[in-house]
DNA sequence: TTGCATAGTTTGCGACACAAACCTATTGGT
DNA sequence: ACCAATAGGTTTGTGTCGCAAACTATGCAA
């Protein structure tokens, strides 16, 4: 008897901080540019600044990411980077869904 | 220039129905069987019957899901089935996924 | 100095996930 | 027949969360 294919709590378990839609943009745009400052971060998700700043809080609180604040001139910038942990936890989570999807091949068109 | 690999509104887009893991644990689950009562259900995805109980009350009050009731001998049972409706929605929310996915091939381990 | 823009944080609110409590019906024991 | 216990679900209560509006602070222009 085969084992039945959907491993719900695989599913269950998927890392909540990285699953939320909003962080999981950020994560992905810091996994591609290793850096990244607030106003960019704006600018690719879209998200108002009040959210956006809410999400890297939880995210940095985590120790999934880095906050910096440094000074160009006189103008500060807030620049964020993942931490070995954040890119750890991000491949962890790409893993995850990679295998549900895998899982589901050929059963979701029918 | 190359376009910035990560769009943030797709992920943004994601169907929130069924990005929550408890009602995706339920949708797969009915993908790969096509009907399924509300014991195997809990079964499967190891939740309460309180939580379960309201998801598949989600899911059948956005179309996705068909609730039936019918009885065994004197035994009521409560089985559920996707919609058409349903299957696209997730087949689309996998076809997202896996674009996503598929733009960060390479990207999320350095 | 006054007004506007930029950069970011805090506050408030509506929605949500979850489990505990509850409800109803059936079965088993005596 | 009666009571307890179990099974199948639903409703209620609560803490958490995502989001945007409001606010703070700084810089620049006129």
């Amino acid at each position: 008897m085969r084992a039945f294919p959907i491993d719900a709590k695989a599913v269950a378990s998927l890392d909540r901080l990285l699953h939320e839609p909003a962080r999981l943009s950020i994560v992905a745009c810091l996994a591609v540019v290793d850096e990244a400052d607030f106003v960019f971060l704006q600018a690719q998700t879209g998200m108002t600044g009040g959210n956006l700043s809410s999400h890297v809080k939880k995210l940095e609180q985590a120790g999934y990411i880095t906050t910096s604040k440094e000074f160009q001139g006189s103008k500060p910038r807030t620049s964020f980077a993942l931490t070995d942990e954040g890119r750890e936890a991000f491949t962890g989570y790409l893993t995850s869904m990679r295998s549900l999807l895998g899982v589901l091949d050929g059963h979701a068109s029918k």
